[in-house]
DNA sequence: TCTAATTGTGGAACCGTTTACACATAAAAC
DNA sequence: GTTTTATGTGTAAACGGTTCCACAATTAGA
């Protein structure tokens, strides 16, 4: 690998001056401009970027952590991210958080030691101490917080929503699954369904769900039909848990959506192959994890942000688990 | 944040010595060693990494490189090699290709600079001139390579076992899905299911799929119904465009599985969560990942590595779009 | 007891960059 | 024709670690 030095040798003057012209710093004259672009190409030189973060204190990498990335909403968010930090010729690294704060720790601990500029946080831990001492900015996506930048989807609306939704459409006794207690975004989603529910006054009840996994959803799924066997309208915490009910209502045998009525929240790409397809309250992830890029470059360089907590707006996507509207079951 | 020199001053050594203790090597006494021990607690002292890397031109992270980190079989595999990583102290740091040879070209780039140990890459492009002149190992996931060290699933006979499998179940007119061309991985599966079609001398028609991607997926599904009505075994390129063909069959009244059998590739986890769940082979992703991880780690660690194309066997998984063995249809 | 080997420590060079500063030259101002 | 000012370049000190080497002190070997 070719350093500054074989670079400033090649040009015939100092590596001082191979810097300026490399980072547009200073004055340097055309020719050598000209001079040191030919060694640059014949060397095929690239800055080692390791050597420039560590006199800088900080890289043009940005962290992204992710806290589960086997369920497709996080991917989704990452591609949106990635698309607006590329834009800016930033360069993205993922980390799993695997849903374990070690691990979260761990990857806060990794970025920082490899001079990150800046974190995107999409974890669900409700210990964010790890992000207090950091000396570059922080946002949080899919999360609301007051400390923090963040950038989130209105789920409380999103829970209003799925129950008007699923009210004006017939049903009449709807079963809320309430997702991870410890989850704030869950929780939005599941106070709003409340809110509304109490306003329309419809009958409902609710179920506690650990997890938003996949293997955690079917078990969920069984346990909701013993207990609940004549719901006529369920939301569920998100997509996957939605699908899983959805597997589990049609193996017993009910119509849906004539019976019975789902509604799930998130909209990831599988949503629309279930089979009927899954209506459900659709989070813009790809524009959250725009917006929280966008938001952090800009704390990167030092712009002034207006708006330091977004909140996007959420979409009922309509499809085959509701009925149409004004045919009320 | 504390350094090497912070540390060494508050224990009253030099830096030399501390950084002896912290990497153990060469001698340090003990009782100098508790010193430096309680002056790294007391600071709360954490090297330096980028300081670290810049000297030792290598660091504790492993790249790994993802086609589509969309598509739910990759989240799948990059678990299988961060949980393998990380039980032998490594780092890792995911980056997304998006099936684009300038996104990957660029992904290396930042991996060298970064000075990772080592890639894996599990992307589907043929060009791997990016990857030669690389002074740290590299390992292909998901592909088969004779230059490089590679884990792969045995597509070939995947694609046998799909044929099979539906043949026994009763198919007669089957239809082969052939995947994106350039990818070897899918042209195994296809090549290994025209050998068994052929061996076994069923009727069948082969329909030629653009990518494996969600959107793409539905147009294929559509199409196929129109050019093949009366086939009646579908083997798919994998279980994303399984899921959609799926979908499109109960759209337009088809029974599954008495008047089609369907099968999928790659088990992710999503076909349980389908109705009826989906019949596939599956490819082992998490073990595939941590297989790769392990094969990687060996050869950072100067070990000898006995085999460095590693195979890894598929399995048919029975659900519910094939019929009962026996039930021929 | 003297020499040799072992143990413990510190100074300083190095990894590949950036930048403060000194210096030289050329152009502009008076 | 000096004095400023603008332009162009190089030297050397950082950044935060690791390691080579020199040296001192202790222990072992004879």
């Amino acid at each position: 690998m070719a350093t500054i030095r074989d670079v400033a040798k090649r040009a015939g003057v100092s590596v001082a001056t191979v810097s300026r012209a490399l980072n547009d710093k200073g004055y340097v004259h055309e020719d050598t401009r000209k001079l040191i672009h030919d060694a640059i190409q014949q060397l095929n030189y690239r800055p080692n970027e390791v050597a420039r973060s560590l006199y800088n204190k900080k890289s043009r990498l940005i962290g992204l952590l992710l806290p589960d990335i086997r369920n497709p909403f996080f991917p989704e968010l990452a591609r949106g991210v990635e698309d607006e930090i590329q834009a800016h010729d930033f360069r993205l690294m993922i980390g799993n958080a695997d849903e374990k704060p070690e691990k979260e720790s761990e990857y806060v601990h990794t970025f920082k030691q490899n001079h990150v500029t800046g974190i995107i946080s999409a974890t669900s831990n409700k210990d964010i101490s790890f992000y207090d001492e950091l000396s570059f900015p922080v946002v949080f996506l899919d999360r609301t917080t007051d400390q923090h930048p963040s950038v989130y989807a209105d789920g409380v609306d999103g829970g209003k929503m799925a129950v008007r939704e699923l009210v004006r459409r017939g049903s009449k006794r709807i079963t809320l699954l309430r997702g991870p207690v410890e989850l704030k975004t869950a929780q939005d989603r599941f106070k709003g369904a409340i809110d509304e529910i109490c306003t329309l006054n419809v009958e409902f009840n609710v179920m506690n769900t650990s997890s938003f996994a996949f293997e955690d959803a079917e078990e969920s799924a069984r346990e909701l039909f013993e207990r609940y066997p004549d719901t006529d309208g369920i939301i569920a915490s998100n997509d996957i848990v939605a699908a899983a009910i959805l597997h589990e209502a049609l193996r017993t045998g009910k119509g849906i959506p004539e019976d019975l009525q789902i509604i799930g929240f998130d909209d990831i790409p599988l949503s629309k192959l279930l089979y009927p397809s899954l209506s459900t309250i659709r989070q813009p992830a790809y524009e959250m994890g725009r917006e929280a890029a966008g938001l952090l470059i800009k704390m990167i360089q030092g712009k002034a942000v207006e708006q330091k907590n977004i909140k996007l707006p959420v979409t009922f996507i309509e499809r085959q688990t509701t009925r149409k509207d004004g045919n009320n079951g």
